[in-house]
DNA sequence: TCGGTACGTGAATGAAGATTCACGAGATGG
DNA sequence: CCATCTCGTGAATCTTCATTCACGTACCGA
């Protein structure tokens, strides 16, 4: 039963990939899993990609590439600070839990087995974030509405590491559950509440 | 060449499974590596332990002891609570940097291929943050000296979300990169910078 | 319609590594 | 000093995949 891929055929094997690799890690998912769940034969995914890691890291292109869309759609209409701030934060916990698997893929190359792409990984990201957070910071400065005592990559890097704690904690099984040891299920349930306490923090933090 | 287990071998078992592990992952970690690094025998390890799980969680014990006794080392014996933050901060970001294997376990179980001790995981190891969390708010409340907007124990997730991150950030590869990124090569190489930085953030935050 | 090519198929192959087990070296105790 | 038991050893076994490749079907151009 040969059936010829059409050119959404590529793309349905790289969700299938990512939703594997999402829920096993890289190293548990079994190829031969995938290629089913794509509904074609492992065959085809050697005729496309050099092996695993190769394929593995398509998969993590393709997610960030959702991530990316994701953010861009957030941050080009406001003016007010907070407005925007809390949209952002709205926003990127909302994409979290409905595209739980592409932050999942996320965390994936974090973890130790992927060592050996960390740099080129984590310079790919980078570009995503640090786009929106210069863009918000800018206009925060513009105003002249923030107060940012020292090196304000610094500040930036706090920033960032909150909002993808929270992005995670709402995608990856551990940190959910340590969510809910922290502040309770009901605010787990409640990831707007979470968000609007989050941007009544960082209002702090700023001098808002 | 049979040599008998003393009572230190199955610590040192134990140290050759936490470096492995934190170097490769769990999954890309071999079984007959670790045996030899602690300069034993394969067999021994199933001796002791079930299976390569059983063996790895009992090494992820092992490391969350080690993680214990740094953060009660810390908090006990000041009385200001700036000071108080400030050697917290300090101590954990060394610890990070002189431990970091410890850390890596730590973050190896946030990876999906952990996915079914989770829950157990997190309740693990909330059982030692939380306790000095608690301890360090309940300071700052006594003494009136913090403003905390809505549910404390959010503010508490949050700044356990920072400190985590830093301590990552110092000692796995893929987050010291991003920290590069953010913050510059210099910053990333003066950890005590980064931490003087979070503690000025954080008083903001806390309204000191 | 025919020959030839392109490409998906999935069973077969090979490697890697977890786990086992028959063995024998030390310990113990009489 | 011997008999017996304990327990570490590491080669052999057994599983689990990643990867390959001989095959056959669909497509294309003539």
């Amino acid at each position: 039963m040969y059936k010829k891929l059409d050119d959404t055929s590529l793309t349905r094997l790289l969700e299938a990939g990512i939703d594997e690799f999402a829920e096993h890690g890289l190293d548990k998912t079994v190829m031969s899993s995938i290629a089913n769940r794509a509904g074609m034969s492992v065959g085809v995914i050697y005729k496309y990609f050099e092996d695993k890691d190769a394929f593995f890291l398509a998969c993590v292109d393709y997610s960030l590439e959702l991530l990316q869309q994701t953010m861009e759609s957030v941050i080009l209409n406001e003016n007010d600070l907070r407005k925007c701030l809390k949209d952002l934060v709205a926003d990127l916990i909302s994409a979290a839990g409905e595209h739980r698997n592409y932050y999942r893929m996320y965390h994936e190359i974090t973890s130790g087995s992927c060592g050996k792409y960390a740099a080129e990984l984590a310079a790919k990201i980078e570009s995503i974030s640090a786009k929106v957070y210069t863009e918000l910071l800018g206009k925060a400065e513009a105003q002249g509405r923030i107060a940012i005592k020292g090196d304000p990559r610094l500040f930036a890097f706090f920033f960032d590491n909150l909002l993808m704690m929270l992005q995670f904690s709402f995608s990856c099984d551990y940190y959910y559950e340590r969510m809910k040891i922290y502040c309770g299920e009901e605010n787990a349930a409640d990831p707007q509440a979470v968000g609007e306490a989050f941007v009544d923090f960082m209002g702090t933090a700023l001098g808002l």
